[in-house]
DNA sequence: TAATATACGGAGCGCTGTTCCGCTTTGTCA
DNA sequence: TGACAAAGCGGAACAGCGCTCCGTATATTA
């Protein structure tokens, strides 16, 4: 209970609500400011760039957000909850887990390829990227898993691919120079996905 | 002909040759250097740390390599040229080409993983690693694509994998975190190589 | 309004890459 | 052999970055 003063609760509710303001303010304008900066520059955008252009100072953006993956996972947090949210319903809609798997991956890719610089960021060996790291694929990962177990059931795929792996391949897939004519991810986590299904009888 | 005296080859095979013996020394050393700390502190080790270690200055280091990628190509050139040829041989050695193909692959991914960050240097858009990622591809991709035409022409996989988007998968699915015990890249790329042969008859 | 917790800003530190220029070494030629 | 360019060297210096720290300002409550 490590509370300041004695009297539990004596203050109004604000101790563990709502903070002041115009720290929600500066929270929010610094969630706008990074979303912008991080399409022109891509997530390892300086920070004082993400902080002048929130119109607050470098304090301010440390206080909100300790490691820069704390900002990036704040900024991306809807969209990869839509990602996460998508796998069951698609296992309900789509004509096969296959399929569902399938059009999950894509999705998946899509968002990864969408954002310069965040796949290369999610696996990062630097500088506290680690907590980026960690919450796309504890998000992620389950969904994937349930999406597998549900093909391998069906005997579309070979059982025993680990999820993990797989998500983190595929998210190494799409690390690469924007738009490189020569260099598709998509196709490449085509042939991965083909590779799931086991080799060829022939 | 851009000699600077009158006489072609007036002076002692200087001019387009060797260079300074304390020039050519200080760039062994480099090169002894940057392998050591590649070991240690992997490829984008600070500079000042391998001009430190060589036990020469700042200038030393850039005026023999210019850029970053430039000591790596030197460091690592034998091994990546060692792959090279490998390749062919194979082809003539291995049962089939596509038995080729996997252990080539298995070379490859073995140099890859052995380099702390080489992988992930590979592919890095940013500061003067284009060259680096240049020159593995164009000594590399040649090779690869000699084993996919082999092994395509042989029935053992479907036409129309383009080399380069292969290596660069390869390259991609080897970075990561050291030895993660939960992502062996040689697992994915098992699976991209199965993946190769095509979907599954059925 | 006064008091206090809360939040803010930005100067400053340490670590990078990279350049630049005065000094030293080397090879050559008379 | 000795002198003199040319070639090479070293490291100070500059710029950009992440991150911390603390005096100051402000919102909130009584």
């Amino acid at each position: 209970m490590p509370t300041t003063s004695s009297s539990g609760e004596g203050r109004p509710a604000r101790s563990a609500r709502s903070k002041r303001a115009d720290a929600q303010r500066n929270q929010q304008a610094l969630l706008t400011a990074a979303a912008a900066v991080f399409v022109t520059s891509g997530v390892d955008a300086p920070i004082r760039e993400i902080a002048a252009r929130a119109g607050v100072g470098m304090g301010t953006i440390y206080r909100h957000f300790p490691t820069r993956a704390d900002l990036v996972v704040a900024v991306y947090r809807h969209q990869v909850e839509a990602c996460a949210e998508a796998g069951p319903a698609l296992l309900a809609d789509a004509g096969s887990p296959l399929a569902a798997l399938r059009q999950w991956v894509d999705l998946f890719v899509d968002f990864l390829v969408t954002k310069h610089g965040l796949a290369n960021a999610m696996q990062s060996d630097s500088s506290g990227f680690e907590a980026l790291h960690t919450y796309f694929l504890d998000r992620l990962v389950p969904v994937c898993a349930q999406l597998l177990d549900a093909a391998a059931e069906a005997g579309e795929i070979t059982a025993g691919t680990r999820p993990y792996e797989l998500m983190r391949g595929i998210g190494n897939l799409c690390i690469g120079r924007d738009s490189d004519p020569r260099y598709d991810p998509r196709r490449l986590v085509e042939l991965l996905l083909q590779g799931l299904q086991g080799p060829r009888s022939s």
